[in-house]
DNA sequence: ACAGAAACTGCACTCAGTGAAATAGTGCAT
DNA sequence: ATGCACTATTTCACTGAGTGCAGTTTCTGT
């Protein structure tokens, strides 16, 4: 599980293939990169102040109403995370929680969570573009994570034992994203793909850097 | 500087008093009460999805084109955090660093920021409640500075030496943050004042808890 | 081929947020 | 006190995000 993203990149041996997946499933793939690029596209060529969702929708070929129907928000179509991911994040975590205790199940599925990035190269170059001309996205990358972030909390405090429990874990996941975001950024700013740029940043926080 | 929030709250010896401030920032200032108030007891009274700009700003006693000329955004006038107050932490958190350099700055200037925070205790009594019913709340609680992020990476960045100062500052920053708002959901959780919550956190932070 | 499910669409609607121009209220000068 | 300059407030008209609903089209399993 876990393992297909919107544009169909695969992170697991189990690839469904066009065939398995049948035509609905397929065009529905098709649609949401049709989207997701258009968002990007227009966001290159007029700046974030100057896109719609009228104008995505229209190049993408669907109808506005369609378009909410596979995006919870205009930005969210142009950072491309979809919502329906949040739960399966959770039930991940969940998982690795049950499979290797709660210490390194954190790290683990974000870590999964950050390789799990598009790898359409042609969409990577223009996201990156688009990230650099318009920095306020950054914070959005994330951002739209905000239900996911409390089930996960809930999901690692039931894991951990003490009275504090809850506090702990809302530490440690909001650390957790803290890493996320940057190696997002850092990801965007020097071309890496987003697995490396965790793990970079990673080593980083554990050197426990003095800074804060 | 740094020094009034918008209820009057004071976190410096120079008291701007009703005399000295004049009577048009007095009633700018009550106005902002008002309507923050209103938000806060619109919540409470009807849930987050219940209440409109219209709303409040009727029971405020103002216009709506009024209220956004005060705040940017709807929960923006919830958290009751001014855009303003970016400006002057980003401005005190450059003067700290020429101060004292860039390394315990970052901590000094996010605790006095949470350190000053309202404290009419009706207010903080009211926004208890509310935030208990609305846990989505805390999302919006300091994802509002997303422009005071950036603008503090880049002070902080050209502080710091070495070729990746900009991606260390950045993760500084974020884990500041995380440390923030995960303070600013502990206080409210367990009716703490937002400073020793800060001070809790950070010692938690601070004892490199395993759980990421 | 056909019935049921799922996706797409058009329409009407609410509400957030903005710009501009008119008006009312404050502060300051004489 | 009164007039002048400044600033906040209001009114109005508007754009655009997002939702609910009902009807149509497109796919899937049999």
């Amino acid at each position: 599980m876990l393992c297909r993203t919107y544009d169909g990149a695969v992170t697991d041996e189990n690839h469904p293939t066009e065939e398995t997946l049948g035509l609905r499933e397929l065009k529905k793939r098709q649609s949401r990169i049709a989207m997701h690029r258009a968002a990007l596209e227009i966001v290159n060529e007029h700046g974030l102040a100057g896109v719609t969702v009228e104008a995505i929708a229209h190049r993408a070929g669907v109808s506005t109403r369609t378009f909410f129907n596979h995006w919870a928000t205009k930005e969210s179509a142009i950072i491309g995370v979809l919502g329906a991911n949040g739960d399966e994040i959770a039930g991940r975590l969940r998982q690795k929680i049950q499979e290797t205790g709660p210490l390194g199940a954190l790290r683990t599925v974000l870590r999964e969570f950050a390789a799990s990035a598009p790898v359409d190269p042609e969409l990577r170059e223009l996201k990156k573009q688009v990230m650099a001309k318009e920095p306020r996205l950054h914070s959005y990358s994330t951002g739209n994570l905000r239900s996911v972030q409390t089930e996960m909390v809930v999901v690692l405090a039931e894991a951990l034992e003490g009275e504090d429990a809850h506090e702990r874990a809302m530490l440690a996941v909001q650390l957790g994203f803290a890493v996320t975001r940057t190696a997002f950024a850092a990801s965007m700013a020097r071309g890496l793909d987003l697995g490396t740029a965790f793990d970079d940043v990673l080593a980083h926080y554990d050197e426990g850097d003095p800074v804060f």
